[in-house]
DNA sequence: GGTATAGTTTGATTAACATCAAACTAAGGA
DNA sequence: TCCTTAGTTTGATGTTAATCAAACTATACC
């Protein structure tokens, strides 16, 4: 069977109110800090987050339409990585504020 | 009778994801914008928004709480400003979004 | 094929939030 | 004192978002 395909926007398409919901949430904060610390591909599993599969699925897919990150599949498990430059160029300043964060 | 006083946060107290959530509405982000364009203290009254008085009055109150605005008692009315220098060294670029978005 | 792992999706529940109307508080002016 | 203006608070309703469990998809390995 086709293997599933992530949806990724474009950044231009993204307004800025989206992008700010999808950081209004302290767990998906927590996964962006960790990404911006990790500086590589991390798979869901390995943040172990305390919520079901399911929460954390969504969680993802609201940083995904956010424009924070990009997901590709790898075997069974799925790869996240920032879209770094990208998304400073088109909010800058925004990923700062979360490096900042505590 | 004691006069009605406002309660500000301290803005280190305030985390990333409450003024984020702050932003979330788009009335929320209009007052914001429009303090920005003003440059000075505005009454509730004058922002002319169409929801009812207690609506409104939410409004501010989650721009106060998530350390936005400052809100003095004058007379009748209440005046608003922002906390312009103040939140942007607790979060630097983000009123720049705000200012940069449209 | 069978089993395990990693995520997604769906359906239902719960928690937050936006909203309004109405009652209330406080100050100003007749 | 009475009336008006400006805003708050409360109680109720509707909507959106977070959450979970369970069923499902896709890959890897035996």
């Amino acid at each position: 069977m086709a293997p599933k395909r992530y949806e990724h926007p474009e950044l231009a398409d993204v307004p800025l109110a989206k992008a700010l919901a999808a950081l209004s949430d302290p767990c998906r904060v927590a996964i962006v800090r960790r990404l911006l610390d990790a500086e590589r591909e991390l798979a869901c599993h390995e943040f172990e987050l305390t919520q079901s599969k399911g929460t954390v699925s969504h969680h993802f897919r609201t940083l995904r339409e956010g424009g924070f990150i990009l997901t590709k599949v790898s075997g069974t498990e799925c790869l996240n990585r920032l879209r770094l430059e990208e998304f400073n160029a088109r909010f800058p300043g925004l990923l700062d504020l979360v490096i900042a964060e505590k």
